[in-house]
RNA sequence: CGCGGUGUGGAGCAGCUAGGUAGCUCGUCGGGCUCAUAACCCGAAGGUCGUUGGUUCAAAUCCAGCCGCCGCAACCA
């Protein structure tokens, strides 16, 4: 008897820094359908794992004074503990430093290159460290990286080239006219934005740091990022190596799953790749957003990382696993905060579905001793409830093919709200008052266990400790909690012991929780300014290199927008030298207006440079506040145009 | 005129593809119940569906313009 395989995949995660609960969303997610498809009988293939590589990696392991390697295992380490922490079932982690997994990306990037698609070019610009990203002279700012602002050092190397364009046109028909992308409502942006214009050739190999795969015909070149980390999904499998051998059985995935931010190398260098080796395309991708935190995106840098070992301390994993699939939606960030998700455990899992499981286990046990009696009798509102149970497994099977389990999680607690109600309808404690009335209340009684029994083997995926927790209450045994009863009413035995356990979910006081969690996250951000006073010098550097740096006084004669562009300025200086035109970059923190009449300070002697097509001769020396807001450096007014400044 | 998304009672969202009494969750207010985790159930208040105009017997829903917010791209000399 073959079952037939589901494949999942999570990303593999960048192990620079700890986890947090931005890398939970993700696998969480894939978690519990992973588990879900398991339940319902498929073989389940569930890959996550660490992309280990690159000049990040290899610098931080540095500065810590141990190897790469070593760096990285610890923060592995720390990885596996959260999944672990969190239930996550993944049957196979991959990591991209795994001896097989560099085996196949070596023998990927020869086939590639012996099929042409891989061609030797050269590459030059500035290359930015941290960012492990090249840019060309226009894009840096103040001459460092335009990303995180760093020190950017000259590099041209020869690297090695994949050839997207002849992929072009199947990847836009995969994009807009098959479901691969969900949503795909982002589609249109891929397609006007890369395609469109030509897909260009993708840098694929490095000289600039060592520790990546090598090229195997070529060995001053390391495999980069793209091809590295994006082929663990096929490696894994066992795709041209020897540790597993499960590539025919799995491939092609069911579902990668992927936050926003990498949508486009799984939406178009991942199926320029599989289409270049001839092999099957992966049959959805799963796009979701970000979790924001107080609407600002989740970041280490920013400081608001709640720890998800902490709020799993608090509240237990089931109930963070729960918030963040009802909050999570494909395509649309969801806001997380301490007050929506306390208030969404409160009310779903405290009030709803525990005190559900709590005020009926009490019943059978204050009415019959713990035990119901063989002898029922049914009555109103009987029908409804068991209808609305027994439909339930349709409801959450279709939508957890469509990959929204917030609205599978909605339907299930559609039920237990009936569940509530039902109780208030038949109202048992008026029932039990009357020796007559005893087959009604034990089919009461049955039916709320029996609807209970439902609901629980279908959240089971979803949180996988309590849901046991609520079998062993409700005195199910492994057979009655199964996929195949979960379609059908009436499974728990006639005369079902049930036991009192502890309580599942407990109430959170919003306010003393809010206030104690407040309290943690400032200890976090007090020690995130504290670690961020460190602050890194560039270089040390001569007198004659600073004389390098010409600095004039100039007077801004006109100040105007740079239209098709939020953050550009254009200002008209008069330098004393004749005049000049500078573009500056802060459109966002001043108007014209403001600027007009002012001294700046204008770096005089710098390499003019074409800014969304206007000429810009030299640049406005301004400070970058801690907040992301700029300062012009102001000087007085009696300075005059073309003052030397030093 | 780069591309796309979005704007619905206090908050968060659904409804819009196939126009026809505006719906859900949370919150607020009132009531009920007492089995239960100060939980549960019922009811009520609260929306000119961003704005202007158009099509139509009829528009949140279709069309056009405008405004706001978000994202992608470009971009921070």
């Amino acid at each position: 008897m073959s079952k037939k395989p589901f494949y999942i995949t999570t990303p593999i995660y960048y192990p620079s820094g700890n986890p947090h609960i931005g890398h939970c969303y993700t696998t969480v997610a894939c978690d519990s359908i992973a588990r879900y498809r398991r339940m319902q009988g498929y073989d389940v293939m569930f890959l996550t794992g660490t992309d280990e590589h690159g000049l990040k990696i290899e610098q931080k392991a540095a500065e810590a004074g141990i190897t790469p390697k070593e760096y990285v295992d610890n923060i592995v380490e720390t990885f596996k503990k959260l999944w672990s922490y969190m239930n996550i079932s993944y049957d196979r982690y991959i990591r991209t430093t795994d001896d097989y997994h560099v085996e196949t990306v070596q023998k990927i990037f020869k086939a590639l290159y012996d099929k042409g698609y891989i061609y030797k070019g050269e590459y030059s610009g500035k290359y930015c460290t941290p960012c492990e990203s090249f840019w060309t002279d226009s894009q840096l700012v103040d001459g460092k990286c335009p990303d995180c602002g760093r020190e950017v050092i000259e590099a041209k190397e020869e690297a090695y080239f994949f050839k997207m364009s002849p992929f072009a046109d199947r990847i836009e028909k995969l994009l807009t006219e098959t479901d691969y992308l969900q949503p795909k409502t982002r589609a249109v942006e891929l397609v006007n934005n890369f395609i469109k214009p030509g897909l260009e050739d993708l840098c694929v190999s490095r000289t600039s740091f060592k520790w990546g795969i090598p090229v195997t015909f070529d060995t001053n070149h390391v495999v980069y990022v793209w091809i590295d980390a994006l082929s663990n999904y096929i490696s894994a499998l066992g795709y041209q190596n020897e540790t597993y051998s499960d590539f025919e059985k799995y491939w092609p995935a069911d579902v990668h799953m992927v936050a926003k931010d990498i949508m486009r190398f799984h939406a178009i260098i991942w199926p320029a790749m599989l289409m270049a080796l001839d092999l099957p395309l992966p049959k959805h991708l799963a796009v979701h957003g970000w979790i924001t935190f107080n609407g600002q995106k989740m970041s280490k840098s920013i400081g608001n990382v709640v720890d998800p070992f902490v709020l799993g301390e608090r509240y237990g994993a089931d109930a963070i696993r729960y918030h963040i699939m009802r909050e999570m939606a494909l395509g649309a960030d969801s806001s997380f905060s301490n007050e929506i998700m306390i208030n969404r455990i409160n009310s779903d899992l405290a009030n709803g579905l525990g005190n559900l499981v709590s005020r009926t286990v009490a019943m059978v046990i204050k009415y019959f001793d713990g035990t119901i009696p063989n002898e029922k009798q049914s009555g109103e509102f009987d029908d409804d409830l068991i209808a609305q149970a027994s439909a339930l497994r349709a409801k959450v099977d279709g939508y957890m093919d469509k990959t929204q389990l917030q609205n599978a999680l909605a339907e299930i607690f559609k039920v237990v709200s009936r569940a509530n109600k039902y109780i208030d309808e038949t109202a048992p404690w008026v029932l039990a008052k009357d020796e007559a009335n005893k087959p009604r209340l034990a089919a009461v009684l049955y039916n709320l266990l029996d609807t209970i029994r439902i609901i629980s083997s279908l959240l089971c995926p979803f949180m996988p400790t309590t849901m046991p927790k609520v079998w062993e209450q409700i005195g199910a045994d492994e057979n009655a909690v199964s996929y195949e009863n979960a379609g059908k009413f009436g499974v728990l035995p006639e005369n079902v012991t049930v036991k009192k356990g502890e309580v599942l979910f407990p109430r959170i006081d919003t306010e003393k929780e809010i206030d104690e969690l407040n309290k943690l996250i400032e200890a976090q951000m007090a020690e995130a300014e504290k670690a961020q006073q460190k602050i890194e010098l560039a270089p040390e550097i001569t007198i004659d290199d600073f004389f390098k740096t010409e600095l004039r006084a100039a007077k801004v004669k006109d100040c105007e927008k740079v239209k098709k562009s939020k953050k550009l300025l254009k200002l008209q200086l008069d330098d004393g030298m004749g005049g000049r035109q500078v573009v500056s970059g802060i459109a966002e923190h001043y108007k014209p207006e403001e600027l007009i009449g002012k001294t700046v300070i204008v770096v005089a002697n710098l390499k003019p440079a074409k800014l969304c097509g206007e000429e810009s001769m030299g640049m406005i020396c301004a400070a970058d506040m801690p907040d992301g807001g700029v300062k012009v450096v102001f000087l007085d007014d009696d300075v005059a145009p073309g003052t030397k400044i030093r």
